[in-house]
DNA sequence: CATCGCCTTCATAAGTCCTTCACAAACGCC
DNA sequence: GGCGTTTGTGAAGGACTTATGAAGGCGATG
């Protein structure tokens, strides 16, 4: 079953995509501005997200550039601006592909179907990760190590599932916090050590010496690969 | 290779930036006023274009207006004036990022980075490079002699990673340190000699006969480009 | 409205690494 | 070849980073 998060602030507009897509036989959940958008693309990992660039407040591509930090999921975007110039921005920035309005619903449920084959096909984000035995089972929200599983709360799997999804890559707290708060704010980047000491205590075999969490001196921490 | 056009009127500025964008492996173009730039831009084609706002004469918002006729190429702007709808103004008219006075280089060269990765899915400045039979990757913040992985401090990998972008050009003690604080202090120049020696150390296979870091009397050092 | 779990913060301890210094060696110029 | 200057080296101190346990605060839950 695929989820797709429709971001318009015409209540008319999310209503008339929300069942079309509904009636095609996809999860459908709505949100009606940036900030909106980007707790929902967060909370509930859509598949895809259709996105209206004619957002009141926060800019459509500011909403796409904050994606874009914690996640690489498929954005189709509807513009009333017809400029080539904003479909070829809109498109530098990721999106996958757009729709100008006016638009019919049945085209753009087209255009989900086909954006989805694609990266499908491409093969997107992994859902399941596997790293040295542990299993970072991203849907299920599950980690083990080999057959044990391992209780963790949601900031720590956040946490994981972001370094996972790069393994052997450092990252800084920084980019950690914005993984799991959405911004990155100095004066919290020392409670990402609270959370890696948390996280060692619960998966390390020897807290004291870690094998998959990896200190990186004077730059962060990354994810064992080997 | 990619190429940085700098339009700003104040020559101090343009030479330090355009220094640390060719430490960062760029070809620099400059220009010092509006019409310049258009031109610049124009016959050099470059891959990202940094804007000071405060131009004399035309005005910057009205450069990048004119740039966005012919040509979609990102943009970041640097401005004095630190309004939030200055900001905003620069990133609707297709901005990509925004740095404001005073800056520093460094972090003008995290946002041209930043912004080409971004807009150019490829991603430019190699992550991953590769001399003689050294490979120093950047993410993984990891160097490897051939096969075998070797151990280095953030400080020395900073410093064989700055050499190592442009192998066989030679670094002042000056620029090694630039590299790796971002400042240069006289007093600390010293200092690098350590560093090489301990990077030497880790990894020359006969640390007396330098093979990789090689000592140019007089003048500093450079990393063997063969 | 009370309880619970979790995130952040703080203080302190432990650890790592950068710089410095002093002296030896090497270099280049004359 | 000699001499001043530049570079190489090892050790050591101290600055900075990270680890850790405990406690406060906040929101969620019932």
């Amino acid at each position: 079953m695929r989820t797709v998060l429709v971001v318009d602030d015409e209540l008319k507009i999310t209503r008339l995509v929300r069942d079309y897509l509904e009636q095609a036989g996809f999860v459908v959940v709505t949100a009606s501005d940036g900030p909106g958008a980007l707790a929902a693309a967060r909370q509930t990992k859509p598949d895809l997200i259709v996105l209206d660039l004619g957002l009141p407040g926060l800019d459509g591509l500011d909403v796409i550039r904050s994606l874009r930090t914690f996640s690489p999921m498929p954005v189709v975007v509807i513009t009333a601006r017809t400029e080539e110039a904003d479909r070829i921005v809109g498109l530098e920035l990721g999106a996958d592909d757009y729709l100008t309005k006016p638009f019919s619903p049945k085209e753009l449920v087209a255009r989900v179907r086909a954006v989805l084959r694609r990266t499908d096909a491409a093969g997107l984000a992994p859902q399941v990760m596997v790293v040295g035995d542990l299993t970072i089972d991203i849907p299920r929200h599950e980690v083990r190590r080999g057959p044990v599983g391992v209780e963790l709360t949601s900031t720590e799997f956040d946490l994981l599932a972001a370094l996972a999804r790069q393994p052997g890559r450092v990252f800084t707290r920084g980019q950690m916090l914005e993984a799991i708060r959405g911004v990155s704010f100095p004066s919290y980047e020392r409670a990402i050590d609270a959370h890696v000491k948390n996280l060692r205590r619960k998966l390390e075999p020897d807290p004291r010496r870690p094998r998959y969490l990896i200190t990186v001196h004077g730059v962060g921490y990354k994810l064992a690969d080997a």
